[in-house]
DNA sequence: CGTATAGTTGATTAGTATCAACGCTAGTGG
DNA sequence: CCACTAGCGTTGATACTAATCAACTATACG
């Protein structure tokens, strides 16, 4: 158990006087996701409502049923949010990165616990206080709307690999999936980062650490991957793995 | 493969005068979730937009991929929507009732099939119209937001059923599911209708047909449900169900 | 230096999948 | 009216993937 609440990881808070000068942050802000496509002024607006933190590795941000009155947005580090069962069975829904967003809910609690996978900065914006400006700015609520639905989409996604694939076919999605994500943060598809354990690895793929850890090695084997190091892949044959995740992992 | 296109189970199109008189089939649409929280000018102004169809069973109303121009909100009937592997093998990602929506996405194409399960009275919204709705009617963006939310909620719990949950707990969960849906519809929540086949259910469950089958008899011999007859079941011991679907189906 | 944790590997088991046969119902056509 | 067929569902026998149980290594930590 974290002994630690967010506040106490609080590093600061934007002046909410609008009229105010730019933020100094301006630029994280805006690197921000659904920041991304807002005007100036109405990323001051947003930077003025927010909080910003620094989190260590395994902490946990809220839990599953907590009430949702923060959303939070990913500025560096790694998030994995999970939901459990009451014998311990764990599922991880998702890992986030820089420039994700999560703690969106529907009736008040959150779905999911969310915890840090490694060191983390985060922003957090009141509900209370997203709401007001969302209606404010159309194309902010838009953006947060494009966003759900793109989780969305990747929830799917996910349901077709927990339903349907073999081992093999969902530790190749999950490399592929992260060099993709790599690639779109400007980094090189191949020397991936693997900021989450084997447990996690497993949790998310519906696999038991066991499985994962068999399946790499076997991965290793065939030629598709390297594993240099603890925490650490490198894509030896994409075209391959990408061949893998799509379905021919069952020959 | 269907034959027929939509349009030729079109019924009838609203007329496109905002000023006109509250269109006859004004109940049919305030049922429809969407439109629940609006005015009746708001529900006017969206009903001149859609177009009923009634479409028979297995209908496929779009592939995954096709270009997303509509969205759709159930009348009557039962919808699934699914994704497939290139070698055949298909998840379901959700079944849709009376008042569900479907077909809304992101990147211009649909990510997942879509197609009727029994008989299935349709309203069609082309997106290029709903788009400026949407801008005009906040209330309509929130709630189709809401809409996509809750859409995610239920995608995640998806989740956690197919990567962790064994065969009897998916069965238990998916007959609990749809005894809560039924009571929301305000009907009893025991002699359920299965409009779907063990096909379907299995792959919706991440199952095989015979293991949906075999599972389906085991909970009878313990007295949970009945099998009265094709496309029916009964509860009879609700409370085991719900225990079931929550985890105790390890021992 | 001892202990704890993460990861790997091996042996065995178990839960589902696969393969196969059969019954039931509905629709078809003689 | 009744065989014939096709599709769906059930049941049984067997196979196989991944889970479980267990041992061991490597690394980090106090």
């Amino acid at each position: 158990m974290p002994p630690l609440d967010f506040d106490d990881h609080r590093i600061e808070r934007e002046p909410a006087d609008p009229n105010g000068p730019p933020c100094k942050n301006c630029d994280v802000v805006r690197e921000i996701a659904f920041c991304a496509a807002l005007s100036h002024d109405e990323v001051r607006r947003l930077a003025s409502i927010r909080c910003h933190a620094q989190l260590p590795a395994a902490f946990t941000v809220f839990r599953e049923g907590d009430l949702a009155d923060h959303v939070f947005s990913i500025s560096t580090g790694a998030v994995k949010l999970y939901k459990l069962m009451s014998d311990g069975r764990r599922q991880i829904i998702g890992f986030l990165f820089s420039g994700d967003m999560f703690g969106l809910a529907v009736d008040g609690g959150y779905a999911y616990t969310a915890e840090t996978v490694s060191p983390t900065q985060v922003c957090r914006f009141a509900h209370r206080k997203l709401d007001s400006l969302r209606d404010e700015i159309p194309r902010l609520e838009k953006k947060l709307f494009a966003m759900a639905l793109k989780d969305l989409v990747t929830a799917q996604e996910q349901m077709l690999l927990l339903g349907r694939k073999t081992a093999k076919e969902k530790v190749a999605t999950f490399l592929v999936q992260l060099s993709c994500r790599a690639q779109i943060q400007g980094l090189p598809p191949s020397p991936l980062s693997l900021p989450m354990s084997r447990a996690d690895i497993a949790d998310y793929l519906g696999l038991t650490i066991e499985t994962v850890s068999r399946t790499f090695t076997h991965l290793k084997r065939d030629g598709a991957i390297g594993l240099p190091g603890p925490g650490h892949a490198t894509l030896l044959d994409i075209a391959a793995l990408k061949e893998l995740a799509e379905g021919s992992g069952r020959g």
